[in-house]
DNA sequence: TATATATATAGATAAATATCTATATGATGA
DNA sequence: TCATCATATAGATATTTATCTATATATATA
C-alpha cells in the first residue's frame, strides 16, 4: 500500500508534471496545447506524461494524429483519502 | 505553488519516506526505534528523515542523545486542500 | 503523392537519488 | 574517565531522473 501510494506522489512530485496535470484536470486533452504550459521540449513533455500515465494518474488513447489524455481523478480521491487516514493514525501509537 | 506542492509530493514518494512518516504520525518519535520499521541502515534512515525535514514535513530537535521528531501536520491539510482544489478544477477549461 | 502536424523513439548526458561502509561526535551512566 | 548509545558525517557508488538533439512514424490534407 505504501508502495502505491508512495508511486502516486513521486509522480506528481516534479513541478513540470503537476502544471501538466492541473492543465488535463482542467480540461485540456491534447499534448499540442499542453506543451505551451512548460519549458520543456516535446520530447520532455512525452517523457512526464508517461511517468503519469504509468502511474494511473492519467490514461490515454490515440485519436487519430491526437494523444487523448484523460485524468483518472479516482486516484485523487484515493491520493486524499490515505492523507485523511493518516491524520486519522495520529497519536495511536503513544 | 506547484514548486513548494511538488517538493511535498516528491518527499513522500519514496516507499521507505512513507513507513517513516506513517510510524511518526502514529506516534513514533525517536529514531531508535524508527529503524526497526525499514529495511535501512541507520546513516540512510537518516538521509530520509533529513529530506523529510528540508521539506518541512517533519521537524526536529535534540534532546539529550536523541533527534527527537514531530510531524507538521498542517502540510497534511496543506496537500488535502490542494487535492481537493484540484478537483475543483475539473473541467473548468472546457 | 508530397507536405504538414502530432507524437514517439533513440541516444547522449549531467545531475540527483538511494544506498552502503567506515568513522566521528556528543551525551549518559557506571 | 571509559564505555555505550543515538546520531551524524564522509566518501564511494550504482541507478534513476530530467533533459536535450536528432530522427522516425503515422495520420491528415492539399
Amino acid at each position: 500500500m505504501e508502495e502505491k501510494m508512495a508511486t502516486y506522489f513521486k509522480a506528481l512530485g516534479d513541478k513540470n508534471r503537476l502544471i501538466l496535470f492541473e492543465q488535463m484536470i482542467k480540461g485540456e486533452t491534447c499534448g499540442c496545447t499542453l506543451i505551451n504550459k512548460v519549458e520543456v521540449t516535446q520530447p520532455t513533455m512525452t517523457y512526464h506524461l508517461n511517468i503519469l500515465e504509468e502511474a494511473n494518474l492519467i490514461s490515454s488513447r490515440k485519436e487519430g494524429i491526437w494523444r487523448k489524455l484523460d485524468v483518472n481523478d479516482k486516484i485523487i480521491d484515493d491520493m486524499i483519502n490515505y492523507l485523511n487516514s493518516l491524520k486519522k493514525l495520529k497519536g495511536t501509537d503513544k
